[in-house]
DNA sequence: AGTTAAACCTGGTTGC
DNA sequence: TGCAACCAGGTTTAAC
């Protein structure tokens, strides 16, 4: 389910209930990807700071006491929601379910993660210094709104890869964020073959590009995210985006542009829709 | 080092 | 209806 729209109106729900509250109790079933790396009665106690998000990662910072200072204590969770997490909080949660596998009780509320796949993952990180969670963050690649990634920087970043761009915007090490829905929705949207080597785009089309990845997830997030089967934000409500996807998910359906049929192809054991038309080499 | 395939899981949909 | 095959929003790991 959640690429970046999806992580962050999840991180934006979740932070305007959760923020001070303090941790009650840890509850954690069935595994997910990785262990927890700390004892569930460690965490009582912990007050919750505002979360932060990298690439698809949420970062929900758990102090010792109440105003301490960051530097003396950084620690958190790190929260990944795989394919098909997602993240509820409340009062009154219905009862847990099969497929909830992660709680905390808190003193404004109780957060589940609900994840039937059970890709997603929840780790406990001691602070910046911590080897788990560095190693999940250091290749990732430049966060799309960072002000300071530009296009030139992003066609340098480009030139230097020969895989098909769709492969690129995937792998996440140039830029975060973009998972398989919004990967077809920019490249159609910037009038790009998604088989095109990333090598081979000009500036110019970088340049497109990046906009087209700005305005697409910008949108998305404004509309809640994607729910294609089961994503919801942390107060249970879907998102809308879907119903404005202009080729994923659409093989054999017009294009929206110049009315040709919507082709589905496969990249990287990943389905991928595009205009053959509309999208160049 | 870059690129590609397999692996991790479960459930819903499709087709015979 | 039953059941096998295929599909799904992600990412790590191993292998060329």
């Amino acid at each position: 389910m959640p690429e970046l729209p999806e992580v962050e109106v999840t991180r934006r729900s979740l932070t305007e209930q959760m923020v001070d509250a303090v941790v009650h109790e840890a509850r954690l079933g069935k595994s997910l990807r990785w262990p927890l790396g700390c004892t569930e009665a460690s965490l009582a106690g912990r007050v919750v700071g505002a979360l932060q998000r990298r690439g698809k990662y949420l970062w929900m910072p758990l102090s010792a006491r109440p105003m301490a200072a960051a530097t003396e204590d950084a620690g958190g969770l790190l929260l990944h929601l795989g394919m098909s997490g997602s993240l509820a909080f409340g009062r009154d949660l219905v009862p847990a379910g099969a497929h909830d596998h992660f709680e905390l009780t808190t003193s404004r509320g109780t957060l589940r993660l609900t994840d039937p796949r059970r890709f997603g993952a929840v780790i406990w990180s001691s602070g910046p210094g911590d080897a788990r969670a560095a190693k999940l963050l250091s290749a990732l690649g430049y966060e799309p709104f960072d002000p300071s990634f530009d296009g030139p920087q992003f066609h340098r970043l480009l030139k230097v890869r020969r895989a098909p761009i769709k492969a690129v915007l995937l792998a996440g090490q140039v830029i975060v964020g973009v998972g398989n829905i919004y990967a077809s929705e920019v490249l159609f949207r910037a009038g790009i073959d998604p088989r095109l080597r990333s090598n081979r785009i000009s500036q110019a089309r970088a340049h497109r590009l990046l906009a087209a990845i700005r305005q697409t997830l910008e949108r998305a997030i404004a509309l809640g995210g994607s729910t294609l089967r089961d994503f919801r934000d942390a107060y249970g409500s879907a998102g809308a985006f879907q119903a404005e996807a202009l080729v994923y998910g659409r093989a054999g359906l017009p294009c929206p542009n110049c009315g040709a049929p919507i082709r589905r192809l496969e990249q990287g054991q990943r389905a991928t829709y595009f205009c053959a038309r509309c999208q160049r080499r």
